[in-house]
Formats: C-alpha cells, structure tokens, sequence
DNA sequence: GCTGGCACTCCTAAAGGTGGAGTGCTAAGA
DNA sequence: TCTTAGCACTCCACCTTTAGGAGTGCCAGC
C-alpha cells in the first residue's frame, strides 16, 4: 500500500477506466482500455500500470482473468480528484424549473424534487422533508366545521400547513373561536413547534385559575393539535424501481434488502441528516455511509433551504458505478431549484406589482 | 371443454390442489396431493381426475412430466365456489382499529390502511384516494401571511384541507380577507369542486361591473386556488417490495413492467375507478383485469365510504398465487375500518359528551 | 521503460449424462 | 363401471465435461 503519488499516466489511466466501467458495467480488460480510451500505449504497458493501481487498492480483479474494477477506493479519487464537470446546459435547466414553479404547496414541491431525480438520473431519488419540531410556529386558525366539530390549522413560518379536526367538549361560537385563535396567536406566533409544544404542557399542568377561561379553551385545543399531528412521512423516495435495471443488483437477496432498506428508511434518513449537518454535496460510495443496507449502493446528497437556513436534504441513491459527474449536477441543481421555490421573499415572484 | 358440473370429489380435488399451490409455489403431483390432503383413494385416481379438470380448463401442466397448476379459469371457480370463509378472529381486528384511529386527517388515514394492507398481507396495498372533483366544497379561508402573500385554504366536506399561497395584486387587511371570504363561502359553499371551479371561470369572463369589488377580488383569488391546486396523488401504494419475495415473479421483464405499472398507476387506477363503480369485494385474477402490466397479478380490490357513500376503494395487488380467503378478509375488514374511520358522525366518536 | 509474445488462469456457454418426479395408459380386481 | 397397481415414457433440474475466449503475468528483446 505504497501512497506514493500517482503519475499524470496513472491518473489518466483511472479515469479511463472508470469511465469505461461505468458505462459498460463489465470488468475492462487492458486491450479494450487502450482500444476505447485510444491510448497512445500498449496494452501490455497498461497491464503493468493496472497492476500498480491494483497495488494502491484502487482497482482490483473480480478473478485472475478477468478486466480490473474500481474499487471504493478508486470511486473516490476519481470523484474527488478526476472529475471532469459535467457541461450544464446539457440538462435542460428550464425543464427543471417547469416542474418546480415557485409558491407552490411545500409538500408537492418536495415530491416533485423527488420525481424529478429519480426520472432524469434514472436512479432513485430521495428528499429528506423539513422536519417540523425545529420549524417555526406562525399562525393557528380555529374553523367551526360542525356543532361538535373544530377544524384546527397551523401554519408554519415555512407556509406548510396542518391541519385536524377536534371535538371540543362544549360548542363555540365563531366569534368565540377567532378570539380565541387570535390570543393564543398573540402568545405563541414565532416560536418553533417544539417549543410551542413544551409550553403548552405546562401552561396545562399550571393552574388553571390564572389562565382566561377562552385562552384555556385554546390551549386545550390547540395542545390536543400539537400533540398529535403526525410528523408525517420524513422521507419521499421515488423510482426505486429504476434499481432493477442494474445488473449489478440482480442478486435478490441485495435486492430486497435495499428495497427493504427504502420502506424502513431509517438508515437513509439518519444519512442525509448527517449530510445535512455538513451541508454542501456530500457523495458516500458504497460501505462509506457506514449503513449496510446501503453497501452496495453510492449517495449523492445536497442540503436545500428555506429563507437561507438549511432544512432538508435532497439526493439520488444508485449502484457504485453510476455517472458521478451527471449525478453531481443533477443533485446540485434540483437542490437549488427547490430551494428557491421554497423561498417566500425570491426576486423572481410573479405578482410583484 | 365439455361443461359438465363438476362431482363433489373432482371440486374437493381442485381445492385441495389450489390450496397447496398456494401454499408451495410448485406444480402439484398427483402422489404429493394424496399425501398432503390425505384423500382416500390412489394417486392414480387422482391422475384420472386431474385429466379431467385439465380438459376442462381448471388446471394445466407445465410440461409432461410436471404436476398440475391452476389456470385462470380454476383460481376463478376456486374463488367463487369453493372458498372456506377465513375465521375473521384470526386476524386480530383491534391491531387494524388501533392502525386507523377516527377523526384523523384523512390522507393519514388513507396511507395508514395502505401501509396496513401491504404488511398484513405481506403484498402490495394501494388505495384509491377520493376524487376532489366531486367531492363538496365546504368552506374558504383567506390568512394573511405577509404583505404581499395571502394563504388560501380550502376545506372539503369530507375533512380534507388544501391550502396554497397567492400573492395578490394589492394589499388586503385582515378584515377585508375575512369579508371576502364570508361572501365567497356564502355563495359557493356545498357545492361540487368541479362545480366551483366551472363558476368562477363563468363568473370572472363576466362583466365584472355586476359584481361587487371586495367579491371581485374574493373570485380572483379563488379562482387562482380551485384552478391549480394540483389533484395530488391520486393513488397510494405501499410494499411493492413485498412482491420481490416471490419467485414466480423473478423474471425480471416482468418485474420491471410491474413495478412501472407502480410507478405509471395509469392501470392500476382504472381497475380501482371501475372497481369503485360496481361496489362490494372484487377480485381480477391474472388478465381479467385486462391490463396487460397486471397480467401476471390478482387484484382484490373493495370499496369505501365516507358517510355512507362510495368514495374509493382500496386494495391488494399480488401475484395470481395468494392467499385469496386470507386477503378477502383482509381486504374488507380494512375498507370498513376505513370507512368508519373517515366517516364523521360516528357512534363512536371520543367527546360525545 | 515500453512492447510483443507466450503460457496460464478462469469464466462462460454449450453439450452431454443421469436421476427423479410425474404422467398416460393398460390390465386386473372390486 | 369405477378404482388401482404396474410400467414405459417424458422432461426437467442438476451435474459434469468440454471447448473457447478474454484477460493476465512475466520474460526477453528493442
């Protein structure tokens, strides 16, 4: 495991072989090397050359006969040094833009983020949704629905909106109930959901004397909301059907320990906070991410934001050899996209008059 | 293709042989169904019987020297005739109520049954998501969230709540929004969405002096909502990976096409609508369904209620081989569980006090 | 240090061979 | 007339063998 610095050859070399492997999927032999990268040297050259990349531990050879394959490794020189960035016109960046038009529906813009990488990586796209505890509480509305029924809605600072219906104990009056929203409003607008949250159990617990008996009504009602509202699902993947193309993956047990992996969801999840943590494109090649599920598989992820703050993450999940330079630029330019159509205050508004 | 009925001993035999298919995935020998079911008389016998249920179309041999398989045509005697009713206390109905809590969001409610079905069942559940088109519109919010940006906030008859955020023209205060707003309710409210929407269209086309300004501009804002709030996804699918399990589904075109089929929902959701039209348990085995993607699956498929009417419909999708009486009853108890869960005037709401 | 040559390895695909599970048919028994 | 045992036959699944090819490692010459 000698670290000494590769020659300018050897680099050229790698990337070759790279490249080559990730189109075809199949071991490279030198002949075929020199033959599709038109290298200026002879596949016997490129056979000891191979041989000290195999010495690095940055290819290897499934069997004695057999081409050589990137190793782990290999993936990460190469994408960390070798990369050559992928022309951006050539994704057709206002296609993208249809499909994440600004002030929409959170929710459906981070589905459509989704859709949108798992169809042009053909790979599985994933987005990690902000998560609510951390997000800011702006407004509650109480909506008479019925005698007996109380639409509650919250609304967070990042125009997401929730929503349950109650059953009070005792009817109240429109008037009753705008009152009541806009006290506890009055109280608890800004603060984040978790704190909201916290409060609200012990404003309960706290004597209820103290309290306006309208504003008790509200914090019965609004805590009955805040303490249930599902999270949700904190994680939208798309296209996981595309991994069924891979050769690679045709291993059934892999197969369904990946797809098992996508309905479970808790390894994926803890990697793109991670990722979010670290913030910028963060690439985990194969065992790297550290979850086995995902061993067979690369992660290209990029955090996304709202206001300027970083709230989620969006990526693209595929087999090891996949096309890190397109990946990269896709992941790269959906997080944008949608960080911009999430962004309330974005010049590009459409009713600026 | 004679079309005798069938004696009491051939139907016996035919249950029995579609029984252990389904349990064993493999073609079923004369001598192994004498075994397995313990019958009376010889494996030759059995032979006998089985040529006959083979000219009659029930069951079919893969090659010569294999066992006997059920054809379309047997699964689809087997499951009108001869299927025992599954003991409903088998399947512990309190772990399914405890899934699908009443007065819940509906849409949470929908993935719930979904997720439920497909772990249940060890095979895929999908459910049909009720149509907003038809569906009646209750009640219209207008909040203020900033300057220049109003949210919207739609509320349906059934409970679901759609919100999206404009940025109007000018500027309204919260008074003006809440008038607008009780003056849209009061023209439009319990009428059909799609209803809604065609008016608005008519209204605005018109000259525009007939109509009051503040109501004007209420019918603007509207307009912007009913006219591109997206429909959302109309299907929920959940555990498709479930179907990687099954061998007979290892070849992977077929997969492939079958997990686009997923993805596309196309097919899928023409079943669900026209299952959703005829109303009570249905079951599509194999082609029957008539779309090609779900050629080699078996649909069960049963309808749900909101408040005594039909507004969607839920169910498993599996390979032809499954447990039919097993998946019926699963099926309907979590279409009842549903509807009850999403109707509102329950009996057994909590604070009925 | 590069290259052609050569022996060697090892996979893949096709070609045989074998055993078992299962069938259809026939003829004898109830 | 229905049932059953027996038997010849079929065909798959599995294994082994064989040949072919792609590729390597190493050596010797340039």
């Amino acid at each position: 495991m000698s670290m000494v610095a590769l020659t300018p050859r050897s680099e050229r070399l790698l990337k070759a072989l790279i490249e080559q492997y990730i189109v075809e999927g199949q071991p490279v032999g030198s002949r075929s090397l020199v033959k599709q990268a038109s290298l200026e040297f002879s596949p016997a050259t490129v056979r000891n050359i191979m041989a000290d990349l195999e010495e690095m531990g940055l290819i290897r050879s499934p069997h004695t006969s057999a081409g050589r394959v990137p190793t782990e490794l290999g993936y990460r020189l190469f994408v960390n040094t070798l990369l050559t960035a992928q022309p951006l016109e050539m994704i057709n960046i206002r296609d993208f833009e249809e499909q994440l038009p600004s002030h929409q529906d959170p929710q459906f813009l981070i589905e459509a983020a989704s859709g949108l990488l798992s169809q042009v990586t053909k790979l599985a796209g994933v987005v990690r949704v902000p998560r609510r505890a951390h997000s800011g509480f702006l407004q509650l509305e109480f909506l008479s629905l019925s005698a007996h029924r109380v639409l509650v809605i919250l609304v967070t600072q990042e125009g997401q909106v929730l929503n349950r219906v109650i059953q009070p104990k005792r009817r109240y009056s429109p008037a009753e109930l705008q009152e009541a929203a806009n006290m506890f409003n009055s109280v608890y607008a800004g603060r984040s959901f978790e704190d909201v949250r916290r409060s609200l159990v012990r404003a309960l617990e706290q004597d209820s004397e103290a309290m306006q008996k309208l504003m008790r009504s509200a914090v019965e009602m609004a805590h009955e909301v805040f303490g249930e509202v599902a999270e949700g699902d904190p994680l939208v993947v798309s296209g996981e059907a595309n991994l069924l193309a891979f050769p690679e993956l045709s291993d059934r047990e892999k197969l369904k320990r990946l797809f098992d992996a996508f309905n479970a969801k808790q390894d994926l999840l803890s990697l793109l906070d991670q990722s979010m943590a670290v913030g910028g494109i963060q690439i985990f090649i194969g065992g790297e991410s550290g979850y086995e599920s995902l061993e067979p598989c690369s992660v290209v992820a990029a955090p996304y934001e709202v206001d300027g703050k970083i709230v989620g993450t969006l990526g693209v999940v595929g087999p090891t050899r996949m096309s890190y330079n397109r990946v990269i630029s896709i992941v790269d330019v959906t997080a944008r996209l949608l960080s911009g159509a999430l962004t309330h205050n974005a010049g590009h508004g459409t009713n600026e008059a």
